[in-house]
DNA sequence: GTCTATATGCCGATAGAC
DNA sequence: GTCTATCGGCATATAGAC
């Protein structure tokens, strides 16, 4: 039996890692930070990551599949029309980057290769989204059309998030008011 | 006299961190990089910067600067109906981000708030935007419309620039399709 | 205004004992 | 699996001579 019991494990470290960032931003992280918070010495993260690559990834995904879980309440409402349930995402899509601010900017805007999130991962999920844009746009114009508005929601939080967004009445209501706008202009036939 | 002749001024040592900023990124920028690309020893920067927040804040600076003079031609142009002026200035803003998107990410996306970019800066900038969206959403829609078009070019830039973006087809076309859509939808009394 | 020399600190990562 | 000890590196920034 080994002297030392097992104290921690990956998601620990994942976990203390996305709080880190959240308090301090991921340009302040650092593997001694997480292994203090984690409770043990900076060796010791070695024994459940490889490196700070390693783990940055894993936060970068678990990221990821935090917001696309968040959707899924919305994409199964049922008796709800496709806009609906479109506008539902979104809102999601939004309260998921201001309740978690630092992590979604991490995922969103990392420069590092190595860093980007598995493509497959994200795949299911723009899939899902691609049919329900379908309801509203049309087969053929599903795709061009959701990335617009997968767009105009990330570009809305970001500039948000940093506060580039001239102020001024409800953002909440504008942000609503922009993705209604966008969906209608794709609604018309041309 | 002094003994050393005057090799350097503040102008080329931000020129010379952009450079490497749109070389390495800015998370490998590092003020011996700037000295050894500017011909200088380290310390000798600190004649014409204070440290490096200062120099990363006039990088910033002089980069919303570029960004809003590379408007100037559309927003200027004669004879061209609103909606066109803006598709215009969401094409050169686009065009701006994919020729240095490197210092646009840093610009947009930085989270400290000591090197936020002057707000004074970007009033006259958003005004003079503002009222070529007034006339295509009126007046009183004007603003929230506005705030809509600029997160939806950044997002598409973003996404587009960090490869988040699903592919297939042209993307520049979808650009302009989507902020097509988007205007559209303003255009609507309702 | 530039230089050399240096202070000081933290970082990521490894070696090896227990 | 955890620890202590340590390596090697690079960073920002300052002191003081020329």
């Amino acid at each position: 039996m080994s002297p030392y019991p097992a104290r921690t494990d990956r998601q620990q470290i994942i976990e203390a890692a996305l709080e880190l960032i959240e308090r301090k931003g991921v340009e302040n992280l650092s593997l001694n930070g997480v292994a203090a918070k984690t409770g043990v010495k900076t060796p010791s993260l070695y024994n459940h990551i490889s490196g700070k690559k390693d783990l940055l990834r894993a936060v970068i995904e678990r990221t990821f599949r935090e917001l696309f879980a968040a959707y899924q309440p919305a994409l199964q409402a049922e008796g709800t029309s496709a806009e609906e349930r479109l506008r539902r995402v979104f809102r999601l899509h939004r309260n998921y980057a201001h309740a978690h601010p630092n992590a979604y900017i991490l995922a969103y805007t990392t420069c590092d290769p190595d860093l980007r999130a598995d493509p497959v991962e994200l795949e299911g999920q723009a899939l899902a989204l691609q049919g329900v844009m379908a309801e509203i746009s049309g087969e053929e114009r599903s795709l061009p059309a959701l990335r617009g508005a997968l767009a105009l929601a990330h570009g809305f939080v970001m500039l948000e998030l940093r506060e580039q967004l001239q102020r001024g009445g409800d953002l909440g209501q504008a942000f609503e008011d922009s993705v209604e706008a966008y969906l209608r202009g794709w609604e018309q036939e041309r």
